[in-house]
DNA sequence: CTCTCATTCAAACGTCCGTTTGAACTATGC
DNA sequence: GCATAGTTCAAACGGACGTTTGAATGAGAG
């Protein structure tokens, strides 16, 4: 390893972490590509912010769509298994209702992202901009990095609301993944003549989490067609 | 004017129109911002694509940017017009619903843009993507071509939600935004595991403008805080 | 026909892009 | 000590980017 190294002894372990080449990319990358876009980003820009040469994107990843890749992995990888563990969690305890299977599917995405220090919302964003990228091949790089978890949801709705007809309930699923995408990314915020304290619920990020959950509850109920 | 004008003349009236250089570009810009998003479409594809020279860009618009804001703009225009239209309908006859603005509002997004012909779906998912675009500065340039009328909506239906907290109508207002553009741009048919047909209801475009206004009338009754 | 002005065109501008190269550096194993 | 493998570095690669230039082209007015 070169210059500071993370060794496991105990300078790290109460000083600042120091991090390594390949962990300030993917941080910056997440930072810059969650405001800019993929497309809208240059590795220069993000090596240059990441005190990196910019040939150390193609060393450690090797090239910049790769690079994308390792970082919406990161970044999704405790969502996923969070959502996973909720699902089991409920299914072991018989069938789920609706309520319970969308907020086990919300909270990881807006809860785990949105609380922990500052680079919760810098991980949100960067999640919910690569779900609906513009360019369709990035939409399904993120696809092919998050869906095995999310059929199951899809699935046990459909159990969950069975006097609706399964397209309806896939209908109100895709309005889920959207808004949450929505939300995460904060492009919301930003509507005409509102302030964001109006939409994300003030100073705590848990009513977000609240008041999205009781929105798509009600029209998951009441909102498809039989 | 050069080559082939659209004089008043019989021949444009029968046979298929001439279009003008800058028609073309607006045209072929509309269906590549739509595909690629702004930083992710070049001039260089816009103008083959356009059988134009690129110089054409900065001389009838005057920038990449320009070009955008005018396809914004005309893309807007029928909407935004029909959306006054028919709110100033509603209120010469009463205090509408929250249904009734929710119909008035999504209906000239989804269906006069669904509609018409070939263009209906490029120019809806322009409108969408550009929306909700990573870079924040389009979305401000879209914002400036969409607010007058939006926001006299989100007034109406605070009227119609006296029930609920106006912090939280603007929370369902921007979802009713958020959904209704990643409908427009089609962004959200590719769900894991789901066909296009699974979700907007297969052939008739009529019916996810049914679907989606049924949804969101659930979401706004009961899934606001009081 | 001649002048005028709007429009189109090929070509080039300088800049930035993602990627590659090959040498320099650094810690570790022998 | 030396060799080795992992990592960083400055520099350059060819190409694509948005923009600009100045000349050519075209139709309409006088």
């Amino acid at each position: 390893m070169p210059e500071r190294a993370v060794a496991g002894g105990k300078e790290n372990s109460v000083e600042t972490p120091v991090e390594s080449t390949r962990e300030r990319l993917l941080n910056i990358a997440e930072q810059r590509f969650g405001e800019g876009g993929y497309e809208g980003t240059s590795l220069r820009a993000i090596t240059v912010a990441a005190a990196a040469n910019i040939a150390a994107v193609n060393y450690h990843f090797g090239s910049k769509e790769a690079l994308l890749r390792a970082a919406v992995a990161r970044a999704m990888a405790p969502v996923n298994t969070e959502r996973r563990r909720r699902l089991d969690q409920l299914e072991a305890k018989g069938d789920p209702s609706a309520e319970q299977l969308i907020r086990a599917f919300i909270e990881p995405g807006l809860d785990l992202v949105l609380r922990r220090g500052e680079r919760g919302p810098v991980v949100a964003r960067f999640i919910g901009r690569v779900a609906f990228d513009p360019s369709q091949r990035i939409r399904e790089l993120y696809a092919a990095e998050s869906d095995p978890v999310e059929a199951r949801y899809l699935a046990a709705l459909q159990i969950a609301l069975p006097r609706a007809a399964p397209e309806s309930v896939a209908f109100g699923y895709v309005n889920m993944l959207g808004l949450l995408a929505l939300h995460q990314s904060q492009a919301l915020t930003r509507a005409p003549g509102l302030e964001p304290a109006d939409i994300d619920g003030g100073e705590d990020p848990g009513k977000l989490a609240e008041n999205l959950i009781a929105f798509l509850v009600a029209a998951f109920d009441r909102g498809l067609r039989a």
